[in-house]
DNA sequence: AGGGTGACCTAAA
DNA sequence: TTTTAGGCCACCC
């Protein structure tokens, strides 16, 4: 008798692809709605993370735009926490976006295929 | 019940 | 080439 479990399916999948993002490496909305199905709705997957911000420990900070620019820096605990974080994994960061952003681009729909 | 916003992306001018 | 507009669906007022 599913209600109405399709929403709460795409956040919980939203949030499957995010856990299994290597270190060191980032991907961006499009890439993850896409792999989900929807490709139009990248915004939906921003909601996701910052409902699973405070809940689910995903590593948000590995989710980035298109062009590879922290966006959601701002909607971290800290404006820095963010860019700290994914310097720490290795990710080079400039300026709020990431450097060789097309080589660290990780592609759920490829990698893990 | 309706309107506006948003961690975005794609297409067209 | 850059800029502008539209679309998408969920959440808040």
């Amino acid at each position: 008798m599913a209600k109405k479990e399709s929403k709460d399916n795409f956040f919980q999948n939203v949030y499957e692809v995010v856990q299994l993002i290597p270190p060191g490496r980032v991907t961006s909305y499009g890439a993850i709605a896409s792999y989900l199905g929807a490709k139009g709705s990248a915004r939906m997957v921003g909601w996701a993370l910052i409902a699973s911000h405070p809940l689910t420990k995903i590593p948000a900070h590995r989710v980035v735009n298109r062009v590879g620019m922290l966006t959601g820096s701002q909607h971290f605990d800290a404006p820095n926490a963010m860019q700290e974080r994914l310097e720490q994994e290795g990710v080079r960061v400039e300026n709020d976006k990431v450097v060789d952003f097309d080589r660290l681009f990780w592609d759920p729909a490829k990698e893990l295929l």
